[in-house]
DNA sequence: GTTGTTACCGGTAACGGTATCGTTAACGGC
DNA sequence: GCCGTTAACGATACCGTTACCGGTAACAAC
């Protein structure tokens, strides 16, 4: 290991104390300009920059900010990812990332601990799972220590979360079958687990029986989200449900896969069998035939995450209280051709 | 902000010092049994986790490791980061991560001096770029600071590097697409900036002129790796050649739009133009018809990039020079049915 | 001339650990 | 009993930075 420059390295190359360096670099006021200048230009030319790990000891609090999240091969979970580092970048925050690689098994507790030992200003929880976890994380964060922005869970006014209203995805897909005359519409479902897929399904029911459809839960198979996952999940429910007209696959991922059941049982989609998908990834306009889906911004997402964690930061300073605050995010529907029958 | 328990806190709890309480968290021999025992039941009583932060400031080393990535919207990064992120959690590593959204323009310059301000103990270099910065860096490296990864690009006897190897890659697809007889052929290569594009297309090249096809420089248009930029590959080179009767696409992503514009241009894959993509995303599988791509273990390239680092970082506790480590992973070939012609 | 009031700057002590070098006590060998 | 050795633990200093408090100088007000 080099010798790193430090701040001593500085004031004594400028004739100052460590102390005035200490207030160049946070612009503090009491500096004569002339000072400034001399400690900034002897900051430039001996390379040094200020050691983030002392600032942190020092002030008790760092401003990186830990993320918890899980499951990055899919879509949703890496593009939100984006979205926290985009928001964190600008706000200079650091990122420290932890990914759970079983959601539903592994305890999430010390990956928490490993957090706070690494004195994250705050957390971003952006884990699918069932949701007890939360409690407890909650708890912790009651019990005075930092502030947790929840992703994607059913929002809590005294929790801090930011989501998409997915219930409002499901709405809008079947709102939309229903609205081309589709009977019966079936579902490809998502892993219970995951919240988002509970809601997309909760809203696609809730059309679908306003609509006065019987029994939609007869219509309802689960996948994995993976394409295979909907490829098994379209094949088992046209053994049930052979006269299936449409369904809403709650992603991307498992609408192809249903694309290919469809094809394997000599269906075409639309014509036979309508399709809608759900996260709109930049290839489902590129399935055959293009996929009508429902689009979230999951980039803004993740930005907003950051940006409410940065607002309790700063509350934080002045107040000891934190404001739970909620953003929901509404999702947008795409159509396009697997959905559209042609009426000619 | 609540007070943390420290060092001290157990120490008094126990009646010991606090230099003895560092002795049982480091697991140091000279320390009687049964105060160790009370020390960690105290630990565990009062819940304590030792510091990151002053650890890393008391020993001039953390062990964190900052990840420079980018892209992650596209499959290759972020997989690649999963299989890093499970390694550096299985030697107990932490993960600072930054993302670089202009790879091409973005200096990377300021990313490295954020994360040796937070004293990683090392690097993983995992930007798409031209690669000049990569000079650069090294020269960091090389003055001594710390230790760096770079993933996928040009192996050299003097760095770190890990990669597949992309030309490889370009040969099994091409040398499977001239097998079974396709002339002429032609590629969808990926943005110039990119090694693993440069390789997969040299790699291509260099299989046709072997074969003795004349000209292939004629018959390869660039994509942006998206399903659009496939889309629209494809449809420029089959105005130019519309004889095509195979094509390489230098990712899955931009396969499926060649598959569209194949589609759309009245041709059926395989019979009239077959494909072959790269990658192997999951859904590749499912795509109309399912495609032939080129595996790579890219988990594993995540999985080795933590390994050397870590060796690097062991060594550099008792040597002062570093080994440059050179990891290969080989790509393998997955024969679906967009490639192979129906003989019968 | 004394007293405030600023504007600037420095000394010192933290922050929570660990390295280093003691010190103490116990024990064995002669 | 003396010495040497070792096991177990503590005192102190330090890592790089900032908080806190204090000091000095200059200058105005009375």
């Amino acid at each position: 290991m080099a010798k790193m420059v430090t701040i001593k390295d500085v004031a004594k190359a400028a004739g100052v104390s460590p102390m005035t360096v200490s207030r160049v670099l946070n612009n503090r006021p009491d500096v004569a300009p002339k000072t400034r200048r001399r400690v900034q230009d002897i900051i430039a030319e001996l390379g040094y920059a200020p050691s983030a790990i002392a600032r942190s000891l020092s002030q008790g609090r760092s401003n990186t900010i830990g993320v918890v999240s899980s499951d990055l091969e899919f879509y949703g979970p890496s593009r939100t990812l984006v979205g926290i580092e985009q928001q964190a970048n600008e706000f200079g925050y650091a990122l420290m990332v932890r990914l759970l690689h079983n959601p539903l098994t592994d305890g999430g507790e010390d990956v928490i601990h490993e957090l706070l030992a690494n004195q994250v200003a705050g957390i971003i929880w952006a884990v699918a799972e069932i949701g007890d976890r939360r409690e407890w994380l909650y708890k912790q964060r009651a019990g005075g220590l930092i502030p947790i922005v929840f992703l994607s869970m059913q929002p809590r006014s005294e929790m801090s979360v930011v989501a998409v209203d997915n219930y409002q995805g499901g709405c809008l897909a079947a709102h939309h079958l229903l609205q081309q005359g589709y009977d019966p519409i079936g579902m490809i479902a998502g892993p219970q687990a995951w919240w988002e897929a509970r809601e997309r399904e909760r809203g696609w029911r809730d059309m679908l029986i306003e609509a006065g459809r019987q029994d939609p839960e007869a219509l309802i198979e689960r996948g994995d989200w993976t394409a295979a996952g909907g490829f098994e999940a379209l094949q088992r429910l046209l053994t049930c449900a052979p006269n299936l007209e449409a369904i809403f696959a709650a992603n991307d991922s498992m609408a192809l896969g249903a694309l290919q059941a469809a094809a394997n049982s000599g269906r075409s989609v639309p014509d036979d069998l309508a399709v809608v998908g759900y996260d709109d990834v930049p290839e489902s306009a590129y399935f055959m035939p293009p996929m009508t889906t429902v689009h979230q911004d999951l980039l803004q997402v993740g930005r907003r995450a950051v940006t409410q964690l940065h607002g309790q930061l700063q509350y934080q300073q002045q107040a000891d209280a934190f404001t739970a605050e909620v953003t929901i995010i509404e999702p947008k529907l795409i159509v396009r051709k697997s959905s559209i029958r042609e009426t000619s």
